[in-house]
RNA sequence: GCUCCCAUCGUCUAGCGGUAAGGACGCCGCCCUCUCAAGGCGGAAACCGGGGUUCAAAUCCCCGUGGGAGCGCCA
């Protein structure tokens, strides 16, 4: 059997992370079985769907590397079809026009509510063989749901479930305006494209009875269903736009890799064995759906944000740095004024957590710090520190290579020369050239710093000292 | 309320009748160290409860309990 999986998102937000890794599963195992994904858009209700949406969809697809072998489809376009499989089930008599109104429909719920029943259609149109009498509009077109035995879904991850038919109701599968509804087209189009997997979240699985109803009375054979369970917030909460990220272009925002963003993603319900790092073909290679988990999981930023820290040391620096120099234009910087992004990913990625923090703390390579540290500056900038940084600056601007081996040399010769432990001298140093009192080690950020800006901010530091420090009482 | 699903460290998970219940993130301690990190070593930390089945249950069955989903002219 040739696989064929889809992602079927509606157009009414943006890609959500749950999306996200339904997609990459379904992705993932069209790859892994060298069949095809395909791309829906579930844009049936014209009233919530929007074309922003569409693009935020198709934004995040593309950000993740989740290329799609066919589609985007759109189901607005496909209405005739829908149309006619409807004919052709009122035809067959496997479904029914329904004249009952609203309102009726509102009580009858509201009553059975009361009765302490499961609301459902009642069934009053199901045997109408023409517009009762008090008919007023157009009807809606239900599905004529069989009365008796049960429903079987072969589930891949949850097993074999059963529903009683009884349970399940005369669907209304087209509107009273003719557009049909959403348990409708989605058998209609797994059934036209194709589709031989259907991976999607286990809020589906009420629903999935009575698509295989609809398929049995199409004389379609079902594609295997796997429902993946649901993914929880940090607090084990329904995810929700409030409680953090829930939309994948924030985790670009907050300075995530693509690559960390899917090991992540992977990993959340899905395993194999004790191996946490995966690369995109290794997950190819071993994904099956089988080894998808049965109960739904929270979201641990800390995880991913080990991982990304993991893509940031590891990865090609090259394509760390097109990441970086992304989110540092994000914040008004332009790289070019700067050190090497390659060399700057080396020096950082061991020091930070994503590319935002990556590049934040290196907003001094690129511009004058804004001023000092206050707490660095009072214990590191004191009357005492203004030898040594006099005595740095003249060492430094003698130097002949600017490289970081010249340049370390330099500076423990200057703590050997003041009788200092290194640290007595880097740390002001440190504080000089970024401002603050964290960086990567003095000799690297001098070598990325560059000859003329550090010995400027030496300047400047003494220059602040001698401003500020020196009529205050010297301690130490 | 009815139907369906789920249940191993705080979190992600391994386990598939016999294990000292393993790994990872995070946390704690030590080492390393010019800051922050990274790294190394070590540590605390879990089978929801009760019944069965079995020589033997985290693993199989049942019942509770607790979560979740669905019950639209939404998807």
């Amino acid at each position: 059997m040739t696989v064929k999986t889809r992602f079927a998102p509606s157009p009414t937000g943006y890609l959500h992370i749950g999306g996200a890794r339904t997609a990459l599963f379904s992705w993932l195992y069209a790859r892994r079985h060298g069949g095809h994904f395909v791309l829906r858009i579930e844009d049936t209700d014209r009233e919530r769907s929007t074309p922003e949406a569409i693009n935020a969809i198709l934004e995040g697809m593309a950000w993740l590397g989740l290329d799609y072998d066919e589609g985007p489809f759109y189901q607005t376009e496909r209405f005739d079809r829908y149309a006619e499989v409807i004919d052709r089930l009122l035809e067959e008599g496997r479904a029914y026009r329904c004249y009952c109104s609203r309102e009726r429909l509102e009580s009858l719920r509201e009553a059975q509510m009361a009765r302490k029943e499961k609301p459902r259609y009642d069934g009053r149109c199901r045997h109408l063989t023409e517009p009762p009498a008090d008919a007023s509009g157009d009807p809606v077109i239900r599905f004529r749901t069989p009365l008796e035995g049960e429903t079987v879904v072969n589930d891949r991850v949850k097993g074999r479930i059963v529903f009683a038919n009884r349970e399940l109701d005369d669907l209304i599968i087209a509107r009273a305006d003719g557009s049909p509804t959403y348990n409708f087209v989605v058998v209609v189009d797994d059934m036209d494209m194709g589709i031989s997997h259907v991976i999607r979240g286990d809020d589906h699985v009420n629903n999935t009875a009575r698509q295989v109803n609809i398929l049995q009375a199409l004389g379609v054979e079902p594609p295997v269903y796997a429902h993946v369970p649901m993914i929880l917030d940090e607090d084990g909460k329904k995810l929700s736009k409030r409680t953090g990220a829930a939309s994948v272009m924030d985790y670009r925002d907050q300075g995530y890799l693509p690559e960390a963003v899917l090991n992540y993603l992977a990993r959340l319900g899905w395993s194999h064995g004790d191996q946490e790092i995966f690369t995109l073909d290794e997950l190819i290679q071993l994904f099956d759906i089988d080894d998808i988990n049965h109960s739904a999981s929270s979201l641990n930023s800390s995880k991913l944000q080990w991982l990304n820290q993991h893509y940031m040391k590891t990865g090609d620096p090259a394509h760390v740095a097109r990441h970086l120099a992304w989110h540092l234009g994000e914040m008004g910087v332009d790289p070019a004024g700067g050190p090497s992004l390659e060399a700057l990913v080396s020096a950082q990625a061991e020091r930070t957590k994503t590319l935002r923090e990556m590049a934040q703390n290196s907003l001094f390579f690129f511009r004058e710090p804004e001023g000092y540290d206050e707490k660095a500056a009072r214990k590191n900038l004191k009357a005492g520190a203004a030898p040594v940084l006099a005595a740095l600056r003249e060492a430094l601007s003698g130097l002949g290579q600017w490289q970081t081996e010249a340049i370390h040399e330099t500076v423990s010769g200057v703590a050997e020369g003041q009788e200092l432990k290194l640290g007595k001298v880097a740390q002001p140093l440190r504080v000089a050239v970024s401002g603050g009192p964290v960086s990567p080690p003095i000799d690297e950020t001098l070598a990325l710093l560059g000859r003329e800006a550090t010995l400027r901010r030496i300047e400047a530091a003494e220059a602040w000292i001698a401003e500020n420090v020196v009529d205050q009482p010297q301690e130490g």
